[in-house]
DNA sequence: TTTCTATATTGACATCTATCGATGAATGGT
DNA sequence: ACCATTCATCGATAGATGTCAATATAGAAA
């Protein structure tokens, strides 16, 4: 917001004060690149997501939760499956509905979580921006 | 590695000292979840790949990196895109070439980066766990 | 050699985050 | 009404992370 203000700028890269006639050949090692492709609202967005899947805790509450998907599972139970105090627990889970990548409801006394396939789907979609699909099983 | 050791212990939950003959409906509103299907040791691993993923300046980088892979792109070109100093730049590419995302080279004067596509794929089979793919173009 | 440019590394600093204990809120049972 | 249980929130704390200025390193050019 100060010294520069766009983002792409490429006279400001590989020509030093060099008075000379900018010939062709001068610039030919460097400079000469794609603009970028993720804009920076987007990489602030995408970010978000893959932050909330940057814990090991995460993933494997999350990998939980999907194989228990079609029921939602309960708090007690993820509890129960980790080393981790509760609040730490319900941490997490925080983190994980406010990215939209799980939900869930209370059933009486328990509250019971699912996961939200559209989150996932939108990380995907990233990573093909950043390196189109290998198309598994390709023709 | 202390007190419990294994990852799943059923039995810690929902069950307080409650000496009555357990049976079946007892336990009918919680437990009976499936096993974890992500071990602590890959979560810890798939972790660190999404935590590279996880910086809006890191995925910007990566795109901008992706989209001129082909040559490979220098790294006063990546400077030159971003409102950032050099060894800020310099520092986000060291985390994404160590989760293996981008490799790169000297030639002459210049770094050139570029995309190793392995790694995207790795953290795109991680989120297949957590939901299995769209499989878009399903037959 | 000396100097200049491009990139990496170091050290410092402010902010963020993962974890915990303590506590609050909601529900169900007695 | 009272208590027990499940889960969420709060406050504190140690450690991780993003950013910068300063410096080091490597190659090219004079």
């Amino acid at each position: 917001m100060s010294i520069h203000d766009g983002a792409t700028d490429p006279a400001s890269c590989c020509e030093p004060e060099h008075t000379s006639p900018d010939t062709a050949a001068d610039r030919v090692s460097c400079c000469g690149a794609e603009p970028a492709p993720l804009g920076a609202e987007d990489a602030v967005e995408q970010a978000a997501l893959f932050k909330a899947l940057a814990d090991p805790v995460r993933l494997q509450l999350l990998a939980l939760i999907a194989a228990n998907s079609k029921d939602g599972i309960c708090v007690c139970d993820l509890v129960a499956s980790f080393q981790l105090r509760q609040p730490t627990i319900s941490h997490h889970l925080k983190v994980l509905r406010e990215a939209g990548l799980i939900d869930g409801e209370r059933r009486g006394t328990w509250v019971y979580y699912w996961t939200r396939p559209a989150a996932v789907a939108a990380a995907r979609r990233t990573l093909d921006m950043v390196d189109a699909p290998a198309v598994v099983g390709a023709s």
